[in-house]
DNA sequence: GTTTAATCGAGACGGTACGTCGAGTCTTATG
DNA sequence: CATAAGACTCGACGTACCGTCTCGATTAAAC
């Protein structure tokens, strides 16, 4: 049976880890349920998606999980903050605009892959779940527009940007695609996309009349 | 009790209905269902939301909302698509570039009232939900994005906007955003910044270097 | 699919029989209903037998049935009625004790047949149904307790039974067991076992002391 | 409400038990579902008896009990197997005879109570479920009729009862009336009535012509 | 090295909602 | 007008999860 079996890999990896003399067995139990939980998102979807299942998965008591968490979204909020890549969010290139189009690229790739199913289902859950819309917020959404927006602005006051830009407005009308194409089925997240959004909204939509 | 009462509003309703010789009867029972329902989900939200609930509030046996939709999320997509006005989405107006901003405030208005809070309920329901994803995006995305899709083309056309825009990424650009913030809790989706999107999309971003 | 051929089977009849220019149709469908719950009842059992089934069954709407019945078992009761044989229950046999021995062999197969499948639905579906239990008691289990116990009475005034005899805990004592074999699935309901129960009760348990 | 009322009388009950350090919670439950079935089966009959009423009654979930018991009827007769008294069924009495006609009386007075209307429960539902058939005969009809059985063959080997007689005939035309009378609302079971039958099956209904 | 105190797995518990089924009522259209 | 068909309200069913709680067994720390 596949619980059993994934409840015994998760032992067996427990106990190669406890003689390695790694991390204590709490944290080690932490990763498990994240990673159960992660798995079987990622394998089932969220709705189907029971805290016996992941308890069964990780193979551990319920109670273990909920000393630890509130509610399922939290445990995948949790795994997806753990492997966000809490780095610079711009490679500082010798060229600034196409530093931006990189940047839009990475971000891009990695709603492609499993951040993207993450970000899915932690944005979905949390238009029902203020608790965790603040989570996200605090955590993902905000972090990052501050990062960028600071970017933006050093990118106004070298004069690269026109002066007159808003940077909140600039991370919208650059980044906002990228969600709704998330989640909106209509096309593909690919770099040509990318591209074409950034070239557009480089560029502007009207005429040269200024 | 709140419910007697509700069902007591409905059954006077019916009857005064049929007196004025009204719709059929099933016809009544669909509105009172779908009428319950969004009124439950702005109320108490999507959660919190029960068939019983629903059944109740309208005053009809379960079995009458299951002869008529799968679940909770096709009942409010139905009360959704059934608000949704079928008309232009674009004002023919004198000024073709004013027109796109005022559609851009008209939606933005919408979002922050009744139909934005079923859309978000929607859109989020519908992350998990590939059915509710498909109705979603052949009864409200795509058809409004081809409208759209349309009338940027008859600016290029007519050489209001530039001859090498896509349509298809304009239609991100601008609405994206709207969509991004009726979900992230990131500012207000005020007529303030729908222009501000707006301007810096047309503008572009970069010094009028072209 | 066997409801529609069941229903074609009774409408065939039915055009057959009016063609014959026979009963009145409302009598039909009394017949076609009974005959319907009855071949259920016997193919199903009681607990699987809903009205719908019936209605099917016999090809009818399931007004038609409320109409004339309460509920199931009232349609069983007068099924099972209109089998019963409302003639002599002893018959005049030149003798008076074999002709008690034949009427319990008599009721016995019927018990052994399909109406003991009636009767035991009926027995204990009155358990829980007064009404039931009041016409039980009044169409099947009255008249031959009274007819019986005329009979036995017959037979005191002749001097063939005792004179201290009470007909009522004769009748208990002969016709009892037979309900309670049909009952208990305690062995079964042959001939040999009336022929026992009979012979015991007629020379009593004791010694001839007497 | 009722319910409430119940509920908190089973868990106030609870604590004081446990504080005596009693019996383990399972067992509690055990009889505080039982109690309450058997409760709502006396005042409000078996057919208006649900599983929601008795979990209730009893302050328990609905799965507590379908972990038990697969349906209503299991419940109620291991509520009254609980209550059977398992010792002996003749008190050794010098007189032998007598030992019997007391029996039937003690019968009698139970039959009249609380297990008289279990048992019509019992048995009339058992017509519909097999299941629920074999259990009342192995648990209650067969050992009594054993235990009977070898009672009336030492009484033969002691030569008080005729050596011709088959006990189970024997049994059957003593008990089987009185099951009749249980069920049949044909007189009362009255004490009076135990030895009208008793005196009737043991002088035989005939003539001393033996 | 043994004892003590956490922490664990397992799983039963009360509860809520589910989706289905049948009873009995009421409506509509047919003949 | 009575019917067949079938939609309606109601309420019980049995299941699935939730989040809590209890129980021994296991582990880790304190002594």
């Amino acid at each position: 049976m596949k619980t059993s079996t994934n409840v015994s890999r998760r032992r067996e990896e427990s106990e190669r880890t406890a003689a390695k003399g790694g991390r204590p067995r709490s944290e080690q139990l932490h990763q498990a349920i994240l990673q159960a939980a992660v798995h079987l998102v990622l394998t089932s979807g969220f709705r189907s998606l029971s805290m016996d299942a992941i308890a069964a998965e990780a193979g551990v008591g319920r109670m273990t999980i909920y000393r630890r968490w509130p509610n399922k979204a939290a445990i995948i909020m949790a795994a997806f903050v753990m492997r966000v890549d809490p780095g610079t969010l711009f490679k500082p290139a010798d060229n600034f605009i196409e530093s931006i189009r990189l940047q839009m690229r990475t971000m891009a790739k990695a709603f492609r892959g499993r951040d993207g199913a993450l970000i899915r289902v932690l944005l979905a859950e949390a238009q029902f779940d203020p608790e965790l819309a603040k989570a996200l917020r605090e955590q993902w959404t905000l972090p990052r527009r501050k990062m960028a927006a600071e970017y933006f602005r050093s990118g106004i006051r070298d004069g690269i940007l026109r002066a007159d830009i808003d940077p909140e407005a600039m991370i919208d009308i650059l980044y906002a695609p990228l969600y709704y194409r998330l989640q909106m089925g209509v096309g593909a997240l690919s770099d040509a996309y990318v591209d074409e959004v950034f070239e557009h909204a480089m560029k502007g939509l009207l005429h040269g009349t200024k």
